[in-house]
DNA sequence: AAATCGTGGCG
DNA sequence: TCGCCAAGATT
């Protein structure tokens, strides 16, 4: 057998993962789910928050009836919870204006809250057995390699990209499956930390070939997690994610004592994000949390600055 | 267009 | 230990 078409779906067939939204029965807008949770979080961690999710929330009708609070701590600590208001949003665009059914063409998937180039892609392929490139980062990288012969992709240029793909993709209905396999063996074989070339189903590849150079990309080094203003937030919505009913500002303080200004930064982004919302009274809850609550600059009108601010009560 | 946005596991 | 990485999107 040989080609990359071939070689790649019979090794495909032989031992893909058995994941959840892969199963027959699954329909798109589970898949769009299930493309949101996985957006930068791993596999592992998105497939029981998925199989909760659909089961509580099986349609788009049915999740955007829900309170952006409930959706909120049912994303857990996937992390980036504004996918997880993107998706409620989603959900609400999709049910009042779709129909309840997930549109099926790039074009207009890409008009939807929180679907980007390889969201909109991925469900108008896997979902709707649409001939498109489907291009994420574990294509990218195999790509790389397979075709040009580098260890890791160059800077992000989607024409380009597509085009890569585009190429390598077969006929309609081989499409879907093509693209899952090479996804796929990004995630498990040819992989950026360690690849396990010895496991590898293709007996052409650019990379093995030129004696697997090292990447010449100058390493910027990337910003520490911890004490930066995405832990602070992290640690507030954790909070707010545990309290059913709205949390005084003390409680919140506690969240975070070595930087005040710090603490005082990222709750007020918080709020301009909508994730989070101050009733009258002056505490705190996870959006749409209750009727109590009102939004964040129901008292003030917004600022014409350039800067958004939620204008905080003290 | 580079920075920002969570969280946790692995080498 | 700690930097890197994980099915990206948005501004």
């Amino acid at each position: 057998m040989t080609g990359i078409v071939p070689q790649l779906l019979d090794w495909f067939d032989r031992g893909q993962r058995d994941l959840p939204w892969r199963r027959p029965g699954v329909t798109p807008w589970q898949i769009l789910v299930s493309e949101f949770m996985l957006q930068q979080t791993p596999v592992a961690r998105v497939e029981p928050a998925w199989l909760a999710w659909v089961q509580r929330w099986p349609t788009p009708s049915a999740t955007a009836a829900a309170s952006a609070a409930d959706v909120l701590r049912a994303w857990g600590k996937l992390g980036y919870p504004r996918r997880a208001k993107r998706l409620h949003e989603c959900a609400t665009v999709i049910a009042a204006e779709y129909d309840d059914v997930v549109p099926s063409d790039v074009e207009t998937l890409l008009t939807l809250p929180g679907v980007g180039a390889y969201t909109a892609r991925a469900v108008a392929c896997f979902a709707y057995r649409r001939r498109v490139p489907v291009v994420d980062t574990n294509v990218r990288r195999v790509v790389a390699r397979v075709v040009h012969g580098r260890a890791e992709a160059a800077a992000s240029s989607s024409p380009r990209d597509l085009a890569d793909v585009e190429t390598l993709l077969p006929d309609d209905e081989l499409a879907p499956k093509f693209s899952v396999a090479l996804m796929e063996l990004g995630a498990t074989v040819c992989t950026a930390r360690a690849p396990r070339c010895g496991l590898c189903p293709l007996d052409m590849c650019a990379w093995r070939s030129h004696g697997f150079p090292s990447s010449t990309a100058r390493t910027r080094r990337t910003q520490r997690y911890a004490g930066t203003d995405r832990q602070v937030r992290g640690r507030l919505l954790d909070v707010l994610r545990g309290n059913d009913s709205p949390v005084t500002r003390a409680q919140l303080d506690v969240a975070w004592l070595s930087d005040t200004a710090q603490r005082d930064r990222a709750l007020d982004s918080l709020l301009v994000d909508g994730l989070i919302e101050q009733t009258a009274d002056g505490r705190f809850a996870l959006a749409g949390e209750g009727d109590q609550a009102v939004a964040a600059d129901s008292c003030v009108p917004p600022l014409e600055s350039s800067a958004p601010q939620a204008n905080l009560r003290r």
